[in-house]
DNA sequence: CGGCCTATTTATAATAC
DNA sequence: TGTATTATAAATAGGCC
């Protein structure tokens, strides 16, 4: 979005870092903004700076956010002041907070695999050399990445669906070994 | 960003407004991860749809990022399992919170306004017209929050610049009065 | 830092499946 | 809701104050 194309990779000058951030950050807030008013969404962002300094932004505000959800989720180190007995819902919710996190990097893993395919048929590479990229340990990592991913929500969504007790905090489900 | 331009007003059809949540939910949690990943930052998203649905994005994690944050801003109906002292810190940092909401608002108000500025200067009004639109209620309203929301930043900014002891939660600067 | 500017890239509204 | 397409609006990288 601006005068070149960016990766999604850390940038590495610390003084170009905090100007990002700081854009980003007002960005960002603002679509949360537009989010809390276009859908009636409450929600609430809390975040700490490059510098480490805190930031936040709340609808109707953070606490009464994030109240709702630490009631629903309480894995924190904070304590509730009446703490009522957990129900099966918490296992469940806490399976979609993670499967929110491996969506962006399923989404993430696949636009770089896009973006690699595109490439290659851009450059016109010869029959040879397509057979040496798609055997590539890069993209092969990534698509192995890819697929890990996916087995790993999906087996999240099936635990979801039932009702669950006593969720270990080990891997859910095996893993293809890597070689 | 669409076919059309869309007002940040409440999308009134539910169905529409759950499928425009769906799209904007898995935007903002891309542009979360970007963040993160490109400046080192640590943030935690947790929201519910207007259906009441929660979910949350975070990295490292929810959690960690919330106990980081609530161990600075113990404001929530949670306690913390060792109560340290407050020191002067958290009233910035609660007042901060605060700027980052406001500032949202200030930028849409000046939008909104800019926008019919421009939609007066394009109409090419009469004179006579174009007085009774500068001086039209709405018109006015918009000016009025533009200039309370802007008096209360700074009162805040100021706020946070100076050691402040026991701010309590009345209002901080006196707003005009409307009529 | 936070604004302002503009060339570009990105997100997304509308639509259909 | 998920997926895909595409025309268009919006965010933003880089640069300069």
């Amino acid at each position: 979005m601006g005068r070149r194309k960016i990766d999604i990779a850390e940038v590495k000058d610390p003084n170009d870092r905090q100007v990002t951030f700081s854009k980003r950050r007002t960005g960002l807030f603002k679509k949360a903004n537009d989010l809390s008013v276009k859908c009636g969404a409450e929600l609430a962002i809390v975040m700490f700076s490059p510098a480490k300094r805190p930031y936040s932004f709340g609808h109707p505000s953070v606490n009464v956010v994030a109240d709702k959800f630490l009631r629903k989720n309480p894995t924190s180190n904070y304590v509730r002041e009446n703490d009522a007995p957990d129900d099966e819902v918490d296992d469940i919710e806490r399976l979609r907070q993670q499967l929110s996190v491996v969506e962006v990097h399923i989404n993430e893993e696949q636009k770089k695999a896009t973006e690699l395919d595109e490439r290659e048929k851009e450059q016109e590479t010869s029959e040879a050399q397509n057979k040496e990229l798609q055997n590539s340990p890069v993209l092969r990592r990534m698509v192995e990445d890819y697929v890990d991913a996916i087995e790993v929500s999906e087996c999240m969504l099936l635990l979801a669906k039932e009702p669950v007790i006593g969720i270990s905090n080990r891997p859910i489900c095996k893993r293809r070994r890597r070689n």
